[in-house]
Order: C-alpha cells, then sequence, then structure tokens
DNA sequence: TTGAAAGCGCTAACAG
DNA sequence: CTGTTAGCGCTTTCAA
C-alpha cells in the first residue's frame, strides 16, 4: 500500500484556497456560486500536479446519488442482451452515468441483487427479467425510491415504466412471411419458458397467423426446448423426430434456438432453406453470418437499452411521468434461412 | 421520493440499544467485541422488522475499500471476453465482490477509465486489453494503491501480475496440426494489430511451425484484418482474391474471425473441410453450433478470469507475492472444420 | 458487554 | 468571490 490518498484538501493547500473552493471548481457545480478565472486555475492547476482524482464514493454518500445504474441480464451469454446492454452504456455515458451489469441467470439471485439495491450503490435498475417474483421485489425497490424500468414486461398495470416490442406482432410477422412463401406445415420451437407468467405471445402471434392464413393448428408441430444454443438443436431434432410429414419451415423463439436449429438440421443432413425453411427473432449481428444467413425478425436492440435508460434518467430528474410505457418497432430481416421472397414489413 | 432511507440509527432506537452495537452485530466484525445472544437477537429483528440494509457507500468510504472490481472489457462483442468476465464474476461473488464491467473499446476511454479509477468506486482492476499507452495508465493507478491484473500482457517485466496463455504456442499448435493433416499451403488470418505493440505471438507460432514443417513461408498466404467477424469474412476473401493456387488450409486469430471465414466460404460456394481447412483461436462455445462445426485452440476462458479474480483478491488482501505471473494451458478442440484426425493434444 | 466520539472525503447552506 | 460549518451513514478505537 503506497501513500496517504490525496484528497480534496491536499489540493486546497497546494493551491492556497479553501477546500470549499477545490469543490465548487471540480465538480463545477452550477449554482450562484461564482470563482474567479485565476482561482480556477490554480486550482485546476494544484489538482493537476497531485494527480488528483476525486472519492467517488464521498461524493455519492454526501450527494446521495451514485450516477450508477444496474442492468440486471438474465441472459449474459445471449448477444441480444449484449446489445441492449451497450445500447445503454452509450447512452449513460453522454449522461455521466455509469451502467452495472449484474449476470443474474436465476431468479433467486435477481430477487435477492434487487433487495440490496438500495445500499445507495445505484440509482436505478433496468430489470431485463420478466418473473413475476422478481417484478414483485421490484415494487419493493420502488417504494424505497429507487428508479427503475423493465423491459418486456407484460404483467397487470404496474406503476413500473416499460420498454418493450410487440412480440406478438412479432410472432404473427414470421409467420405470416413464411405462409406468404407458400408453407402450410410450419414448426415453431418455443422456449421452456422460465418466466411462463404469461404465456408466449411469439407463439400467440404464430397462432394467429396460422388463423388468419385458414391453417388448422397441430400440436405436434410446436416443441418446447431450452432458450440456448444447444437448446434450439434439441428442439429441432424432437421436431423432426415426430415423424412425417414433416414442416417445411420453423419459426424459432429466438435467434439463438434458431442458430442451434441450423445446426441440428445441417447434421442431420436437412437443406436450409431448400428442405426446410428457418426464421428466428431478435436480430442479432450473427445472424448475419451464420450458415446460411438467418431470416429474422429484428428488435432495435440497441434502441430498447437507449430508452430504457433515458427513462430511468428522467425518473430520477423527475421530469415527464408521461411516457411511462414505450413501444419500439420490429421489423423483418429477410436473409437467406428461408429463401428469396421479398415482401414489406413493418410497425 | 418516497420515505427516508432507514439507517442504523434507527434499527438502534428500535431495538433500543447504540448504533455502535447495530453496526457490530450487522458487520459480523471479528475483533475482541462480544455481544450477548440477546441483544443480537433484538437487533436483528429490529433490522428484520424495519428492512434495514446498510448503506453501502458509507461502508466503503469509512472502510476504504469497495469490494468491488472493475474489468476492463476490450471487446464486448466477442464471446471469448464474455465467459472470461463470467469466470471472474463466479469466482468474485464466493468472495463477496463485484465485478464491475467497463465495456471499452478504445484506447483512450481505456487510459480515461483508469485514471478516475482511484475514485473509492473499485479495489482493483483485471485489464483486458493489452496496450502500452493502457498499461502505462495502470502502473499509475497502481501507485495510486489499486489492485491490479492485466491479462495476456506480454512487455517487459512490469509490477503488474499476468494471466496468460501460451498464444505462440497455441499458434504452434494449430498450425502444426494442419500440416499433421497434410496441408502445405496454410494461409493465416491475422488481426489489425490495434494492440501492435507486441507483433502476433499466434502468428510467431505460425511461422515456427511452418519452419518445424520444412515449408516455405509465402506472405502472399497471410492476411490482415479487423478483429470481428465482417473482418473475418473480409480477410478470407481477399485471402482467396490472392489468385492461385489458394491455400488448402487457414488458421484464423481467433473464433470470431474464423466464423467470418467459415460465412465467406460458405457464400463463395468454396466447402469446409472438403476444399479448404479452417481452425480457429479461443474455442468459444458457438463454435461447436457453427456450420461445419469449428476446430479451435481453446483458451480456459472461464479459468482465466477466476485466476484474474484470485490474484487481485490476494494483492488486496496481502497474500503472497509470489505468484505475480500464472500461465494457463491451451488445447486443441478437434471438430469438422478441418477434417477428420484426431492427434494428442496438451500444454 | 456496551456506548460515546471521531472521522472517512466530500457537498451545500450560509456567512462574510 | 471565498471560507466556515455541518453533516451523508457507517466503522472503530477507547473508555465505561
Amino acid at each position: 500500500m503506497p501513500a496517504r490518498r490525496i484528497t480534496s484538501h491536499d489540493v486546497a493547500r497546494e493551491a492556497g484556497v479553501s477546500q470549499t473552493t477545490v469543490s465548487v471548481v471540480l465538480s463545477e457545480t452550477p449554482g450562484p456560486i461564482q470563482i474567479s478565472a485565476a482561482t480556477r486555475e490554480r486550482v485546476l492547476a494544484a489538482a493537476e500536479r497531485l494527480g488528483y482524482v476525486p472519492n467517488h464514493v464521498a461524493q455519492s454518500l454526501r450527494r446521495r446519488r451514485s450516477r450508477t445504474i444496474t442492468f440486471i441480464n438474465p441472459a449474459p451469454e445471449n448477444p441480444y442482451f449484449a446489445e441492449v446492454v451497450a445500447g445503454a452504456q452509450a447512452s449513460a455515458e453522454q449522461a455521466g452515468y455509469s451502467i452495472f451489469v449484474a449476470a443474474v441467470p436465476d431468479r433467486e439471485q435477481a430477487v435477492n441483487i434487487l433487495s440490496q439495491l438500495n445500499a445507495g450503490t445505484s440509482d436505478g435498475v433496468i430489470l431485463g427479467s420478466r418473473d413475476e417474483a422478481v417484478m414483485a421485489e421490484l415494487r419493493h425497490a420502488l417504494r424505497r425510491g429507487l428508479a427503475a424500468v423493465a423491459l418486456q414486461y407484460m404483467g397487470e398495470q404496474s406503476a413500473v415504466p416499460v420498454v418493450r416490442t410487440d412480440k406478438e406482432f412479432g410472432g404473427h410477422l414470421a409467420t405470416a412471411y413464411l405462409i406468404d412463401l407458400g408453407h402450410r406445415r410450419i414448426g415453431h420451437l418455443k422456449d421452456a419458458a422460465a418466466y411462463a407468467d404469461h404465456p408466449g405471445e411469439r407463439t400467440a402471434g404464430y397462432l394467429r397467423a396460422l388463423d388468419d392464413g385458414g391453417i388448422d393448428f397441430d400440436p405436434n408441430l410446436i416443441v418446447q426446448g431450452k432458450n440456448s444454443i444447444a437448446g434450439g438443436d434439441a428442439a429441432m431434432r424432437e421436431l423432426l423426430s415426430r415423424g412425417r410429414p414433416r414442416p417445411t419451415a420453423v419459426f424459432a423463439f429466438n435467434d439463438l434456438m434458431a442458430i442451434g436449429a441450423l445446426h441440428a438440421l445441417d447434421a442431420l443432413g436437412v437443406r436450409v432453406p431448400d428442405d426446410i425453411a428457418v426464421i428466428g427473432f431478435d436480430g442479432i449481428e450473427l445472424g448475419a453470418f451464420t450458415n446460411p444467413e438467418l431470416t429474422s425478425v429484428a428488435q432495435p436492440s440497441a434502441e430498447v437499452g437507449r430508452r430504457a435508460f433515458e427513462l430511468v434518467f428522467d425518473l430520477l430528474h423527475g421530469r415527464s411521468t408521461e411516457v411511462r410505457d414505450v413501444t419500439l418497432p420490429l421489423r423483418l430481416v429477410i436473409r437467406d434461412s428461408c429463401g428469396w421472397k421479398a415482401i414489406s414489413s413493418g410497425r
């Protein structure tokens, strides 16, 4: 352990001013306080000379604000969340905030973290998980004064602002596209629904599109799997093992599962898109480089992160209690895994 | 803003004891302090009743320790780093520490973050970047009392402990494997070397293996590209455009670039591994699900993270200045992208 | 076995 | 325009 820490007192002594002046100069407090240019220069020079760095912890304690937001990431291995986090971080940085990412795959941990979140370390939370138990804990935290935003939450009207995309619409978009391409036996890979409080919106969209297309729903065509690449691989194998006639197209819960499906299909010698079309959900960057390239319903991931941060920021600054619920558009990204046929997208 | 925060004073009042007692009970201070079981019970009950959560910021200020480590991640989009971070986090959690991940793709930002880092926010750093400028700043931070560990740093003997793998050996391992498989025209996709202070170790290994195999080095067979999937795609196309005879195998800088290469090859109608073999580096999980599955030199990513954390932890607790330099083993993961032939691996 | 008091480094009234 | 003062909520001697 080296030399004692340099504090604002040291800088004050070095510059021949009071410690208050140092604080005022360095934190650029707006207020009515005025410091002469000469003094400011001296302080800045002294701080520079001493290599002074303000103690962030002391600042936080005094200000009762840490300028840090916690992002609870329920699936750190999913590039989609990495993209959302990146968007939030970019936006936070501009506002002088930091985003602390807590990788929290399971529910107990999430509840735990939330319950500790009033420890002054964080001014707010962005919650990626949609679990009801977790949401309940979030409402507690809210009551204790935390600023919070949930992602994709669909529960009953809550006090929690939400950033979402219309996944039911997305499921419909994907399935309708497949129907448009001429498919009538369309399989669906669904997640195991760890957060199954609300039965899959994507699946609801799939069902509605089938209905719109006058196609009878065959329960044999839906298989539930783990939300991961390996899970998609396994689910696809399961689907194929269900016997003939097999589906000519598959709508996967997300790109991760779609990539797994692509792998299973390749391993089994089933050609994509010739023998079977595959469509994913999320539109992660990786999808542009799979073999074949993945067609997907893309979410504006970075934008989701950005808006989420902006919402907590506004909450923190008492701005606009108006827009507490942001819905962002989805769009169809057509690549190779469904064969070729461009159609209009949108919403 | 709701009700005032609950402090240890509130708990003390509720329990009819002094605030000191509350602190002693709740922080389980070891020392010579003794609290009767009865008092302890009352304090615990009162805290529970009030929903008291200790203010972490105040604790940090007083203890001069935040139990937080910053991980500087130079490539957040690379799953390899996500795996390293996950390893560090798992290990940190057990020790009661948090890992704060700063996504810092560029050098200026890294320097910036490091320069602000004695702010009491962080007790230490794990540095993923290998840039010299960044390392210089790290040494400053060290002098300010920060515990630091660098990943893969190869510079002259520094005061900074390092966790590394022998990438030169890895490059040799990959290339020798290709030679073993009968290849003699072996291309190499190399990164653009943003951190080019030390010219590629992997490339050095490649060259040495060529030499060992009695193969003349053809500079035409090395192409430099951006360290990303798209970069690998572009580099592969560049390599193929250099005319005949084209290589029968390619060693990519890492799995990300290898995946890009796989994509380019597929797009160009070149079959892998029949027409050309591809080997990557890092051994990311995704490699098990590409088409074809990727053969790679695997790094023990989670282990790298774990050891890095353990090193800063030891530093923080004044333990063993002995092992300041950990080298972890690499191993060949044989999948499909080079065709089939098992050989022994190791080191 | 418990409590009083000092102070971590900083900000924000309020005086001057 | 600048300095004095009073804490933020907690840990930690030291004394009772």
